[in-house]
Parts: C-alpha cells; sequence; structure tokens
DNA sequence: TCAAATGTTTGATC
DNA sequence: GGATCAAACATTTG
C-alpha cells in the first residue's frame, strides 16, 4: 500500500509523537518481520531515545543513541499511534509517552534493529522527491528496457511504487512500454516534473488509501480520487474520454490511457 | 474457486 | 554485467 507519499505521510504523523522519546519497552511477535531475533531486537532498542525519524524512498529509519530502528511498510505494513493490539499487530513499542503499534497483515515489511546502517539498506538510489533533473537524466541513460519498470526499479530512483508510476507517465503523456532508450532529454524532463508534480500533489492530500492505507492517527488519505489511471480500467480518461487500459507489465497491473499515451 | 492487491528478493534464463 | 520473467513471501477480499 504504501508509496513515497504514504511513507511520507506516516512519518510526519509519528515524529510529534515519537521524536525525543525514549524506548521504555519493545514487544516483537514476527520472526518474518524481524528477522534480527526477537527476544535480541528487542533488548537492543530498550532504554534508547529517537533522535530523529527520516525517509528515504519507501523506507522509514529512527535514528537512536546507537543504531538505527529501520522500518519497511511492504504492502500492508501501518503504523498507528496508541492503537489496540489485534490479531496482525507484529511489534509495539512502548514509549515514555505512549505506545507505537506495528500492524502487518502480509508480513512482507520489516521492523529491524541495526547497531550500524548495513550496505543491504544503502542499495538505493536517490530518493525521487530529492533527485534533480540533471542525476535523473543521467541515471536514465545508463539503463535501457521498458519505463514503467524502470520506474519501479528502486535502485534507480527509490519511492516509486505502481500507482505513482502509472499516474506520472500518464501526467507526462509516456506509454508505460516505451522504451527507455528513446526517450529524449525533453520527454525526460517531463517524466520528472510529473514524477514531482503528482508526488507532491499526493502528499497533500496525505496519501491514497486503496484498500485500507491509514496514518499513524489511523486517518484514510485523499488522493485515490484524484488518480487519472490507477485502478481506472474501462472508465473514461479525465482529458480525452478515450477508456482507460489495463494490462501486465513486469507482473504489476498497468493503467495507461491508449489514447493520450501513445506507444 | 480464482484473481488480485500500494513491495522486494531470489533464482533461472537469455 | 545486464535485463526479463516467474516464483515466493502471507493474507484478505471481491
Amino acid at each position: 500500500m504504501p508509496e513515497l507519499p504514504e511513507v511520507e505521510t506516516v512519518v510526519r504523523s509519528v515524529a510529534p509523537h515519537a521524536l525525543g522519546r525514549t524506548i521504555l519497552d519493545v514487544e516483537l511477535f514476527s520472526i518474518r518481520v524481524t528477522r534480527g531475533g526477537l527476544r535480541k531486537t528487542a533488548a537492543a532498542l530498550r532504554g534508547l531515545v529517537i533522535r530523529d525519524i527520516r525517509r528515504r524512498g519507501k523506507q522509514i529509519f529512527f535514528d537512536l543513541d546507537r543504531g538505527v530502528l529501520y522500518i519497511h511498510l511492504g504492502m500492508t505494513g501501518k503504523l498507528l499511534w496508541d492503537g489496540l493490539p489485534g490479531k496482525h499487530t507484529r511489534a509495539a513499542f512502548h514509549l515514555d509517552t505512549g505506545t507505537l503499534l506495528y500492524d502487518d497483515v502480509r508480513q512482507f515489511g520489516r521492523v529491524e534493529f541495526f547497531p550500524e546502517m548495513p550496505d543491504s539498506l544503502e542499495r538505493v538510489g536517490p530518493d525521487a522527491l530529492q533527485v534533480g533533473f540533471e542525476e535523473f537524466y543521467a541515471r536514465l541513460k545508463k539503463h535501457s528496457g521498458l519505463i514503467k519498470p524502470l520506474l519501479l526499479n528502486q535502485t534507480f530512483i527509490c519511492g516509486i511504487g505502481n500507482i505513482y508510476a502509472d499516474e506520472a507517465l500518464f501526467a507526462a503523456r509516456i506509454h508505460p512500454r516505451a522504451s527507455v532508450r528513446r526517450i529524449s532529454e525533453k520527454r525526460a524532463k517531463e517524466l520528472h516534473d510529473s514524477i514531482l508534480a503528482i508526488l507532491h500533489a499526493a502528499i497533500e492530500h496525505r496519501g491514497s488509501s486503496i484498500s485500507d492505507y491509514v496514518d499513524t492517527a489511523g486517518q484514510r488519505g485523499g488522493f485515490q480520487v484524484l488518480h487519472c489511471v490507477y485502478g481506472r480500467a474501462g472508465e473514461s480518461c479525465t482529458r480525452c474520454g478515450a477508456l482507460i487500459r489495463r494490462i501486465v507489465l513486469g507482473q504489476r497491473s498497468t493503467h495507461y490511457c491508449p489514447r493520450c499515451q501513445r506507444p
């Protein structure tokens, strides 16, 4: 569920509760989500102060006195402040001000402690909101293949997922199957501009709630009603009236307007 | 019963 | 070294 705008919204909504607070106790329930060992991880976190909370792409980092708490929401992860623990609660962080729960139905997410930042987490490209056009274009030119799968490749730039890849390509009028090598500098500029515009607009609306995404306060996002193509297969294009098409590209559903986004 | 779901990793193949 | 594709992970929902 969570792509860059949703993760940004989660970070913004958890920060006021957790910044500068002390982790009094931690309960960890899932060896899938917490791979470094449940007891060991809980013990390492106990007593540490949260110095900073930040995001890179879809990754969340709680910088601590010593080391870092890494959280990735995967497909169905949620961070909830003072929520009720349930069947899918995978972690509970008891702070001196309240409790932060990590819920995750499918358990594709991660809650892990690292004494220092591991290389594996650094293997991502620049954040989609931070990368300037020059670097974006330079990185684009090092790749081939199709544009949509490249946008989903987090080592190219990080933060974009299936919703915002489709929306950005629609805004830039680029077909999802367009060959990366055949994208001109001008078109690349339009794509870069579109990515920034879509992500900023989505953040303003606190993300997209497609099924059950909610922020830390349990509030849904509002950007889903502004989607132009994602989840709108068979409906008419807001720009030209043609019917939005759904195909599968790189094992992901892909939505586009066959008239606005010519091959 | 089957398909699909906002993500990532791994392994096979070209 | 790439790119591509399928599968896997686990669960719910329509």
